[in-house]
DNA sequence: CTCCCAGTTGCAAATCTTCGCATCTGCATA
DNA sequence: TATGCAGATGCGAAGATTTGCAACTGGGAG
């Protein structure tokens, strides 16, 4: 059912019951490279799972992004999406206010931040999934 | 009713209707320090003006965000919590996860962050309002 | 292998937020 | 001051997300 090994394993290491429900959450994020809704991911774990309940899914997703394994992407005007956290390709996203264009930030792109933080409140930002906004160079050009 | 008479001469010059309702959303959130609910907004807007709706407040909560006027924070767990954005005192948010502090970041923190956005992608960020996570100074000390 | 219980689930209901639509109104114009 | 209409409102309903609770179960201890 689910090809991911490596963070069963991480997750069962940090004594975390892995329950069929929650596999299948994790696996269906996994499984797909955009950004989820809960309830897109409801209808993917509905169609192996028929009688998984849709709360179940949301207590999961809000589970697996506390553990770090999963990232949310608060867009205007639409419902929270999630997306995989991959090791190695975790980013953040920057929209454009004005054409809507998503930009992906590398984690290394907030690490000026992070030192800023760290320099002057002693702060120590998580690497938290980000949404930040403005406007794209093109729409900045363009005004 | 209302004491700011600049803010609401801006949104005349915008273009932008003042209707009673939005004036008086306007009114409560700039009449608080801390952060409130749509919920705890429209009460206080009911005490003044019983025939206003929920929807409405929340209608004019959305649009005086996007004005810029007011900010909004996220806190895990709670429903969204609106402020003034007070011209010289805008200002960012810093939760401490493992003990819940709260630091205000000044706009100026997010400076470096700036700069990095558009040296790299030409990208424009907006001084929207942040809430960051992260571990504070004593939380970070302790672990 | 069996027992046990803290953590998880399904379900129903609550809470929070947004939307559709008929009606109303701020305010620009004449 | 009277008129017109784009945009705002109230209300009911829908949509999104969270919660309480009794029953269930993953996986560690014996
Ligand atoms: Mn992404
Ligand atoms: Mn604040
Ligand atoms: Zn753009
Ligand atoms: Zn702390």
């Amino acid at each position: 059912m689910s090809c991911h090994g490596t963070i069963i394993d991480q997750l069962r290491a940090a004594g975390v019951r892995l329950t069929p429900q929650r596999a299948l959450v994790l696996d269906v994020v996994y499984h797909t490279d955009g950004h989820l809704t809960a309830d897109q991911v409801y209808e993917r774990v509905h169609a192996q799972s028929p009688q998984v309940d849709l709360s179940t899914v949301y207590r999961n997703l809000v589970f697996l992004r506390q553990q770090g394994l999963i990232g949310e992407l608060r867009l205007e005007g639409q419902p929270v999406r999630f997306e995989a956290v991959r090791a190695g390709r975790e980013h953040h996203h920057a929209l454009c206010t004005h054409c809507g264009a998503m930009l992906e930030l590398a984690q290394a792109d907030l690490s000026s931040l992070q030192a800023t933080l760290l320099d002057r409140y002693g702060f120590h930002l998580e690497p938290v999934h980000l949404t930040l906004s403005g406007l794209c160079q093109a729409c900045a050009a363009a005004a």
